[in-house]
DNA sequence: CGTACCATTGATCAGGTTCAATGCTCGTGG
DNA sequence: CCACGAGCATTGAACCTGATCAATGGTACG
C-alpha cells in the first residue's frame, strides 16, 4: 500500500488539536489522503479550476495570487504544517480566481471534495471538525479583512512582522508588497523609512 | 408564554435554504430565541464586550462599526431577513471589538452561545447548520476581502450598487463612504465623477 | 424660523504609483 | 575562474488620487 509511505504525524497533531477521534475513524481518514509531490515554483491548482481539495502541507510553503490585468497580486501564504486551500471554491463549487504555487520543493496530503463530504456524512467527529476548520478559517480572513480595512501601508507592514515573522522572513519582498497591496518601490521606501526613524 | 408572541417565519425560512429539519427539532430551537427590541440608534452590542449571541433581524438593519482614533469606522451592514452577530468574537469568546448599532427601530431574535452549543452537541442538524452557516459567512468575508485588495473605491462604489442595491438604497452616504474604506468628501467626488461621464 | 446634520465643493497636502535607472547577488556557461 | 545575464531590491523624479481642512448648501425637525 502506498499510504504506508505518508507521513500523518504532522496532520494528526493538527486534527487533535480541534477535535477527538478514536483509532478507527482516524485510519479510515487517513486512507482517503493521498500524497501529492511538487516541485519549487510548481502549481497545487490553477486559477480557472474549480477547487476541489483541501491540502495539508507536510513540506514546503506556497503562495496564492490572483492574475488582475496580467499582473499577479498575492492573496496568501501558506506554511509547512497547515492546511491550504480555496475554501470559497471548494464551499461553492465555483471555478477558483486563485492560483497555488509551491515557492520550495513541497510535499501535500490533500482530500477530495467528495471523500469531505462523505467524512461528514458517516462520521459526527469530522462534520464537526469541518465546522471548526472553517471557523478557524473565518477568524484569519476577518483578521485580515480588518487590516486592510483599517490600517495604512506601513501599519499592515508592522502587523505582519508582529504577526507573522515567518512570512518576513522566508519570503521575497515584492510577494510580500503584493500582499500588502502596496508595489514592491512602496514597500522598500517604507523599509527605509523603519530602519531610519529606528537608527535616529 | 412569551414565545407565543414571536414571529418565527422568516428564521423558519432562512434555515431552510441550509438544513433539513423534524417539527422536533424545530420547535426545541424556537424554544431558545429571545426576541429584543431595538430603537433607532440603539445598541445591540458595544465594543469591549464578547459577543454572546447570534441574532436573526425580523425587522429593521444594522450597522456594524469600529471606533478608530475616535472616529467611527464603519465595517458593515445587515438587513431584515438574515444573521448578524461578530462571529469571530462569537466563536472565540474574546471581546469584541465593534458595536452594533440599529440604523431603524429594530426587532431580532437572539439565540446566546451556550444555547448554540447545546443545539450542537445534542443535534447533529444543528451541527450541520452551524457548519454550512459558518462557511456562509466566510464566503461573504472573502468576497469583501478580494473586493478590497482588488479594487479601486471607483470599483468598489459600482460594485457596490451591482451586488448590495440596498444598501446604496438605504443607508447614509457617510457610513456608506466609510464602509468603503474612504471620505466621505471623495465619495462625493466619485458619485460626481459618475454622473459627469454618465451625462455625456 | 433656526438649529443640526449631512452632502457638496474648493484648496492644499501627503503618500503611493509609475517609469526609469542603478546596484546587488546568485547561478550558469565559456 | 571569471564573465555574463537574470531577477530582485533600491533610488530618484513626476504624477495622481484620496485625505484633510474649511466653507457653503440643503433639508428635515423641533
Amino acid at each position: 500500500m502506498e499510504n504506508e509511505e505518508i507521513d500523518v504525524e504532522q496532520i494528526k497533531e493538527y486534527i487533535s488539536r480541534f477535535v477527538c477521534y478514536n483509532d478507527q475513524e482516524l485510519t479510515a481518514f487517513f486512507k482517503i489522503l493521498r500524497k501529492t509531490v511538487i516541485p519549487k515554483g510548481g502549481y497545487l491548482m490553477q486559477a480557472g479550476q474549480v477547487c476541489d481539495h483541501v491540502a495539508f502541507i507536510n513540506k514546503g510553503h506556497f503562495r496564492a495570487f490572483y492574475v488582475i490585468d496580467n499582473k499577479e497580486v498575492t492573496y496568501n501564504f501558506s506554511f509547512q504544517g497547515n492546511f491550504f486551500t480555496d475554501y470559497p471554491s471548494f464551499l461553492t463549487r465555483q471555478p477558483s480566481n486563485e492560483t497555488h504555487q509551491a515557492l520550495e520543493d513541497a510535499e501535500v496530503l490533500t482530500l477530495s471534495y467528495n471523500d469531505m463530504q462523505q467524512c461528514y456524512v458517516n462520521t459526527p467527529a469530522w462534520e464537526r471538525f469541518g465546522r471548526l476548520i472553517g471557523e478557524f478559517i473565518l477568524i484569519g480572513i476577518a483578521e485580515r479583512n480588518r487590516s486592510m480595512l483599517f490600517m495604512s501601508p506601513e501599519e499592515r507592514y508592522l502587523n505582519l512582522m508582529k504577526t507573522r515573522p515567518k512570512v518576513i522572513a522566508t519570503i521575497p519582498q515584492h510577494h510580500i508588497a503584493s500582499y500588502l497591496g502596496i508595489q514592491p518601490e512602496s514597500l522598500s521606501r517604507i523599509r527605509r523609512r523603519l530602519a531610519d526613524s529606528k537608527k535616529k
